[in-house]
DNA sequence: TACCCTTACGTTACGGGTAACTCAAGGCGA
DNA sequence: TCGCCTTGAGTTACCCGTAACGTAAGGGTA
């Protein structure tokens, strides 16, 4: 009886009249037991209430955990909302749990994180990005189950990776805006120190429409949540730190709402007088009276995509290590 | 060494030339060796890798785990992500994590699911509701840990509880609609099985219509996620079916923001034709062209408290068990 | 010199479950 | 009647860390 005073196999055993290896083999039903035995047995369970101990039987090193160590940068914006409800229900529907962790974009929170949780023995990992410290990544690489990176497609992952080419999605939202007719392009977006997701679609962005032949005027990177009010006061910088921008792209859907609502303010019309892109086809876009230009993105499928491959791992199918779920965009009545 | 050939404290042990007893008070900083020995210990820690394995410790008895099983419903609407935002970034702040269980809003699963966590000896749990199965509620009693419930202000919880009435708060603005003239009120609203704090918010709705003298017509309770889309045809449906509607209250504020393009596609005016009153100001309710009558409740403090109550425990403090943050109803323009 | 105390370790036992092995009783065929 | 197999158990060892206790060497004290 340890000082929870919880019940262990051994009691029940003992009030049954057998020993702690014909209980256990009952209550796993692992046969070679009589009917008799094994009534007495659940007798005597259901009587004391007793609740095995799972940690004991990981610790004893014969099955691996039932629990998932999940790392996202944290639930701001819907995007991570969705990946991480995705993740959750499949993990449920196979009796897995998720261990959370929101790491915002830190590395060295990320590698905190990861030890600890590592220690507690998951089953798998699921990690946000491509972008770790190198002792995260020797630790993910020596830990012996099935880790995957997602968000961020990846052709080499430290083991699996699920999610699309912030690059390309970038790009084609540049080539997309160039083909309209756009010549002088500005981007509000957040500022991290990682190298990441957002980080990758401005560049793609830039790369556009350097083919194109345009000019993108100086982005303006906020040290803020992606929000709504944020991309209300980055237009406002943006707009007034250059002249003549015909059109701005958001790190996401929810500033570029911000936008939207900066720009009527100050009588401007979308998209006559100016365009505005968002990404993440994120819920706010739906109920706009205008149609936003946007990215989407399958959110809750990279969750889920990531949830089953850990989960085929564990059951020993050898399954594709990456996965690019792609993008989609929609163009929409925010531009020309 | 196990199956994933994992370093042991035997082998940073046997590699430092000193017995376990003396690596293990090295790596708890317990005192008691040399500085040599710690040297040659530490040393043999970093070039071997050894990661400790937290579950031989608790299971041993010694300490308890540093995750905290917490059950919400789900993540669809931005109210419990922002709960659980607040409880992960308090938990992270001590070092604990969340054990994430999503049960949308069924006994069995929560049930089911607190029987497996509990199986893992969590430091702690937070579920969402009052209501729970009475095998549920009899493990949270014989767990031996802190329990706190959520959502619901309830003044005899199992152990501890922090959430505000809802009841009330349905009660304050169906009084508030009331002075506002109204006398023909609806209800749209989704539907789940347990009684849940929406159901109280619409038992204290309508409460406050009978005190005024109003008439409620039949609440519409859709069985669907409440967002917007459900609003706009739940607003739909109960114009349908009652003439004269006057005001309407809804479960939230993404179901409201729906009834209001319902009612602008219909050409209605708000609040000339028709009232509408949300929950929860939401962040969709900021951005709205009119202020939303709605009511503001703590949700990241709600999840902040959750988790302070855990950790205080935990650390044995003894604490006030019940919190009760309350709700402020935000009049708007949305409402004569 | 005898005694005690401190320092720096080592040894043993334990927690809760399970794999691998052992064992007794009964049935059955030759 | 003997040997062999099957069924239904029990016994032992182990997983990995830590509490509790044991102990040898060295220093200080009367």
């Amino acid at each position: 009886m340890n000082k929870n005073s919880k019940v262990s196999l051994a009691e029940v055993a003992a009030a049954a009249g057998v020993s702690k290896m014909t209980a256990s083999r009952v209550l796993r039903e692992e046969g070679g037991y009589s009917e008799q035995t094994r009534d007495k047995v659940m007798a005597e369970v259901e009587r004391l209430g007793y609740l095995p101990n799972r940690l004991a039987t990981v610790f004893a090193g014969d099955t691996s955990s039932t629990f998932v160590g999940v790392s996202i940068p944290g639930l701001g914006n819907e995007i991570f909302t969705q990946v991480l409800e995705g993740i959750d229900r499949k993990l449920g529907a196979y009796q897995h749990q998720t261990m959370l962790g929101m790491n915002e974009h830190s590395l060295d929170q990320e590698e905190r994180w990861i030890e600890t949780v590592l220690s507690w023995k998951p089953a798998g990992l699921i990690v946000t990005g491509r972008a770790h410290s190198p002792k995260a990544v020797h630790m993910m690489r020596g830990a012996g189950i099935p880790v995957v990176e997602i968000w961020d497609y990846n052709s080499s992952p430290i083991d699996m990776c699920v999610g699309l080419d912030h690059f390309d999605s970038g790009y084609a939202m540049g080539r997309h805006l160039a083909e309209r007719g756009y010549q002088r392009f500005g981007y509000v977006g957040t500022f991290h120190q990682t190298a990441n997701a957002a980080a990758a679609r401005l560049s793609g962005y830039r790369k556009a429409i350097e083919d194109a032949g345009g000019t993108l005027v100086q982005p303006v990177l906020l040290r803020d949540v992606p929000g709504f009010y944020p991309g209300h006061y980055g237009t406002e910088q943006l707009l007034a730190a250059h002249r003549g921008v015909e059109v701005i792209y958001y790190q996401n859907d929810n500033l570029a709402v911000g936008g939207i609502h900066y720009c009527q303010k100050l009588g401007m019309s979308i998209p006559e007088d100016i365009g505005i892109a968002g990404w993440g086809d994120m819920p706010i876009a739906a109920i706009q009276p205008v149609r936003l230009t946007s990215t989407a993105v399958p959110h809750l499928r990279i969750g889920q995509l990531a949830a089953e491959m850990v989960l085929s791992r564990i059951q020993g199918h050898e399954i594709k290590k990456t996965r690019d779920v792609g993008h989609v965009l929609i163009p929409g009545a925010t531009v020309l």
